[in-house]
DNA sequence: ACAAAGATGTAGCCATGTCTACATTTTTGC
DNA sequence: GCAAAAATGTAGACATGGCTACATCTTTGT
C-alpha cells in the first residue's frame, strides 16, 4: 500500500481513543475484585475483630473455595496476608486501598443520590460504577457535592 | 446450633443485601462486553457500511482471534449473525441492544459532563460505568439532564 | 492470471473467577 | 475429652476473555 490514506474515512481519526477507552476499561475491570474484597475484609475487622474465609464469602455472596482462591490473588499481589485456618489481615498496602476504595464508594453513592438517584438503586449501582470512576471524575463528584452543602 | 442468633452483631443484618449487591454487580459485568462489542458494531455498520472482524479487533484494542470469539458469543446468544469470511451483521435483537446501549452511553457522558467532570475524563469513565447503571439510575440521569435545559 | 498482501479461521496456551465434591483441621457442646 | 459440627483446604471442572502461532481463504496489483 504506497498510498497509505486512500480515504480515511470518518471513523480512523477516533479509532485508537476509542480502542484506548475500552483497554482502560478492562483494566480498570481487573482491579474491581481486588478492590471489593479489600473494603470488605477491612469492614469485617473493623466491625468483628476479624475477617474468616466463610465470612468473606457469604459477604461475597460466593461459595467459600471462591474466596479462598480471591485470598490467594490478594496475598500474591501484597494487600492481605493470612496463615491456614486462621483469619485474613490486611498489609498496609492493602489498608490503604481499603480506606481509598472505601471514601470513593460513599462519595460515588453520595453523589448518585444528589443527581436524584433514589437510595436503593444508588447503594446497587455503585457497586459497579465505583471502579470506574477516576482521580479526575470523583474530585469532579466531591466539588458537585461540597457545592450542594 | 440450637440458639440460632447468639448476639447477630452489627453486620448480619446488612449482609445478604449486600452479597445482592456484589451478585448484581458482577452479573451486569457479564454483560458489558456483550453491550461494547453491539454498541461498536452497529456503529461500524452506520459509518462504513459493514463491521469486519479486522475492524471490530481495531476498535476494541484487542487482536483478531479475541474478536472473533467475541462475536463466536455474540451469535451464540443471537445478537449477530455472520457467515465465513464475511461481515457481521446484528439480528433485530442486536440492534435494538445497540439502540438502547448507545442512548444510555450518551446520557452517562453527558450527565458526568454536568456534575462537572472534565470532557475527556468524562469519555473515558463513562465506558465502564455504563454498564452499571440501571433503568433507575437512567431516568434520573436523564430528568436531571432535562432539568438543565 | 497469478503472486503477494491482507483478512479470516483455528488451535492451543494462560489467567481469572465461578462452582461441586471431598479431605482435613479446628471449634463446640456435652 | 471426645464426638459432632463447622470451618478451611484442595482438587478439578467449566466458562470467559486475553494472547501467539500458524493455516487458509480472499482481495489486490501488475
Ligand atoms: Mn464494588
Ligand atoms: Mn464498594
Ligand atoms: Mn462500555
Ligand atoms: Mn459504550
Amino acid at each position: 500500500m504506497l498510498t497509505p490514506d486512500p480515504d480515511p474515512g470518518p471513523l480512523d481519526a477516533v479509532e485508537p481513543a476509542q480502542a484506548e477507552r475500552f483497554s482502560h476499561a478492562r483494566t480498570a475491570q481487573s482491579q474491581a475484585l481486588l478492590e471489593d474484597y479489600t473494603e470488605m475484609i477491612d469492614d469485617l475487622i473493623r466491625e468483628t475483630g476479624e475477617a474468616r474465609i466463610t465470612d468473606i464469602a457469604r459477604q461475597m455472596g460466593v461459595t467459600h473455595p471462591t474466596a479462598t482462591k480471591a485470598v490467594a490473588r490478594l496475598k500474591r499481589e501484597g494487600l492481605a496476608v493470612s496463615r491456614p485456618y486462621r483469619g485474613v489481615f490486611l498489609t498496609e498496602t492493602g489498608a490503604e486501598m481499603a480506606e481509598r476504595v472505601r471514601g470513593r464508594h460513599r462519595v460515588v453513592v453520595d453523589l448518585l443520590i444528589a443527581v436524584g438517584v433514589p437510595a436503593e438503586a444508588a447503594e446497587i449501582d455503585a457497586e459497579g460504577i465505583e471502579h470506574h470512576v477516576s482521580a479526575a471524575t470523583l474530585r469532579a463528584f466531591e466539588d458537585f457535592l461540597k457545592g450542594r452543602g
